[in-house]
DNA sequence: CAGGTTCTGTGCATGAATGCACAGAATGAT
DNA sequence: ATCATTCTGTGCATTCATGCACAGAACCTG
């Protein structure tokens, strides 16, 4: 077996001397192929060299094969087809949506878009979408997640294909009975009478946070959590006043915004692919339909 | 078509991605493939970005193919399995000693090598012999002959593979009746007094032709004729002397040996082939059987 | 017959593919 | 926990495949 292999080290050189074996000249096989005719002549030369038999009689106006030239244009051709179908039932895949979807996110974007997704998954019902919560990156290359969605500075990692879902406004919001009990926000002079929620002073990933930990005296952070939806909930309970996105708040009647946002609290959300599967139907369709459906109005 | 084509207009990719998926790891294809494993990776990122689909799920000790990767496996499984029996197909021609076989020479050495070729035909019964005699220099690598044999300096066409048959006494014959009627040659002093018989003044392509030209008066050449057939012919008629093969001329009870032969009037014989079906079983064989058969005892 | 066109075949320069060397990740053994 | 082994992934240097430019052969047209 092996060989024999060694007979057809080079499925190029098959490859070109199929196509001569079909069009019958130099010259018309290298313009199918796309390459110059001495490629071709050097290909034909090497592989009859390798085989020791001649697949071609040689004439100054063309080729025509030998018996072996005419075996192997036969077996070329049924290659031929084979690749094209597989060809075409990869694009068959990548034309449906349909399989396996897995979305990771920050938990603080779950409750605006995991409803989204829903909605999106009852559109197409062959589709198997999980939502993976997690600050961890998740390896896009390794299959790990499909799409990820990311707040924050867009994300740089090579292989990786970007789309821009949307900049949202983020604001600082309380509880009502939190003003009730604590005042409203007069101004940013008066942070340091209030208490805070905010996320791990050792970590400060997000900008919002390092905004806090540069604005705010670390004896008004009241609560801090690791879980972006711990620190909205700690937020919501009335322990104190935190960033949330204008939109998520809005759901909550409770909330109270302390202050307008200010434009450099205003956060890009990114929907981010692996170059390899960012062309196929399933991977267009939901950010699509995400960009269509996760708009604030 | 065409446009399916160009998904896989590197088939070399394809085989480097079904030894992955077969074998599971990079190394093991890159060991199997006789490349590196960074040759490897290349191939697979190229096919993949070409596709727009993974074909692989990718792990630190090893890959595991994808649904595409598996569609990928069994298809190049099949093309491996169809150039495998393709090239024992082509081997298995070559290996018989059958099909057609055109040999060519110069018409002086057919009385003694036609005969051995017949019986070289009928031990090969699905043999089809053809034996022209043509002073043309028939093309090899165009098909027009395959089995060349040659008399005086060795060919040197690049891709012929030349192989000596032997090296034979040539001397001066004359038939009985011409000793009768002329006399025998006294010594290579005595010439000029005899008649010869030569090839054409203007071609004097052979060495033995050459040597007459400088050695015997022009005068003294009786008889010309463009084939070495009809030279020896003339010689056996009794026209005047001329040069055959020892050996040819021993079959003529009739010829008499007029000098001792000169070194310088032996001649070489040559087998050419081309190197596209040397190492056929064909070739091989007929090239065996005459170095076997031809000799002179 | 002469000239034009098409095609093959080859030496040399260029560009692309490949191998080398290294580093990092993951796993297993001690 | 540390070290060794296996494997992947990448920048740079080297090698090899390819294209360019040219010439020759064969055929066709005027």
């Amino acid at each position: 077996m092996n060989a024999q292999n060694d007979d057809f080290e080079n499925w190029d050189e098959i490859r070109t001397a199929y196509q001569v074996a079909r069009l019958g000249t130099l010259s018309a096989a290298a313009a199918q192929l796309g390459v110059h005719h001495a490629t071709v002549i050097r290909h034909i030369d090497a592989l009859e060299a390798r085989l020791g038999c001649k697949l071609f009689q040689r004439h100054a106006r063309g080729y025509t094969p030998t018996e072996a030239g005419q075996d192997l244009l036969k077996v070329g051709a049924a290659t031929e087809d084979q690749f094209a179908q597989l060809s075409g039932r990869l694009r068959g895949k990548g034309a449906e949506v349909s399989g396996e979807l897995i979305v990771t996110m920050l938990s603080g974007l779950s409750p605006w878009l995991t409803p989204v997704l829903g909605v999106f998954q009852a559109q197409h019902p062959d589709l198997r979408l999980t939502v993976m919560l997690d600050e961890r990156l998740l390896r896009l290359e390794y299959g790990e997640a499909h799409l990820a969605i990311r707040a924050g500075p867009k994300p740089t990692e090579p292989d990786n294909i970007v789309r821009l879902l949307g900049t949202f406004p983020v604001s600082l919001f309380a509880h009502r009975d939190y003003v009730a009990r604590y005042g409203t926000l007069k101004s940013l002079e008066g942070l340091a009478a209030h208490r805070f929620v905010s996320g791990l002073k050792t970590a400060q990933r997000s900008p919002l946070d390092r905004w806090l930990g540069q604005n705010v005296p670390e004896d008004s952070i009241a609560f801090r959590a690791s879980e972006p939806r711990s620190q909205s909930d700690a937020v919501i309970a009335g322990v104190g006043i935190g960033f949330l996105m204008s939109h998520i708040a809005a759901v909550h009647p409770d909330l109270v915004m302390m202050t307008d946002p200010l434009p450099e609290w205003q956060t890009p959300i990114w929907l981010v692919t692996h170059m390899a599967i960012h062309r196929t139907a399933k991977m267009q369709a939901i950010s699509g339909f995400l960009s269509d459906n996760a708009s604030v109005n």
